[in-house]
DNA sequence: ATATCTGCAAAGACTTTGCATGAGA
DNA sequence: TCTCATGCAAAGTCTTTGCAGATAT
């Protein structure tokens, strides 16, 4: 499977190199716990994961590599509203599927999803477009964001 | 001015009451800071605006006060990244505008705005009940912000 | 070689909790 | 009256900072 290979360099690495940031164990192995999952992890997910691999690790510089991650615009950050903030990784050539977020205020589930991004997509621009020229404002990302209750939770009532 | 005056019982009286919450004088100073700005104050800004009415005030009982307004609906609480939350009254009898926001990164200023509100609400409504359905998810409340660099911290660069 | 990066410990910031007193209905 | 609400102090969480030793280039 030509590509696949661990041994090609990965192709975050250039972003490092052009952002003037070292090429670390700790932050490689962060961006390769990043890249297997598709889940919302907090820093302390990212620990724990990281962790595993790479044993000597501190949260501080967890902490500090996903801080990195966000302003290189490799990762983005969110708050789900339950006090601890969680990254994944933005689209990026890897090809992620941009997606937004259903969230449960009961139990705190986190639902990607895809679906109506096409025509939401199409408005966000549109909108991005007119802000930006109204407010003079140079917007480079967004957060939507729906709260509610999961079917679970739902048929708890 | 018929139905201005401040004799009249607030339009919130009502919320409180059917929630079983007592009208107690906190309470009510806390309602009356949020209905008197635009700002999207943080608890310590409600305490702070709240103490020049109520001075025996404790910033304990306006978190309380706050969650409970948010629970019940009266008010929405925000985060825009900067650690702390935010908080403003939704969407109530007296009309305030539904708004989303723009938040500069650089300095942490937020603009409200209403313009393009109408497409987007036809759009998030359609998208709400398109989520609600495949997900059986019972949607009660979203957060559409824009993230980018404000006309002053733009010119800086 | 040397400017960055890391881990540890400690500090910082926001928010929540426990409990005795006080106040609405 | 009697339950709910408040204020204070203390505790709890998540996150950031200071600094000496380690590391990438």
């Amino acid at each position: 499977m030509p590509g696949s290979s661990e041994h090609v360099k990965p192709w975050w690495h250039e972003s490092f190199k052009s952002h003037g940031y070292r090429l670390t164990a700790p932050r490689q192995v962060v961006m390769n716990v990043l890249s297997r999952t598709s889940d919302h992890l907090s820093a302390e997910d990212v620990y724990f994961k990281v962790q595993k691999v790479y044993h000597n690790i501190g949260l501080t510089t967890i902490y500090r590599t996903l801080e990195l991650l966000v302003q290189m615009g490799l990762a983005s950050k969110f708050d789900f509203g339950d006090g601890r903030a969680r990254y994944e990784l933005s689209d990026g050539p890897k090809g992620y599927k941009h997606h937004h977020h259903l969230v449960c205020t009961n139990c705190g589930r986190i639902i990607d999803y895809t679906d109506h991004i096409k025509e939401e997509m199409e408005l966000i621009k549109q909108t991005e477009e007119a802000l930006s020229r109204k407010f003079n404002f140079k917007i480079t990302n967004h957060i939507i964001q729906f709260y509610g209750l999961c079917s679970k939770c739902r048929d708890k009532d």
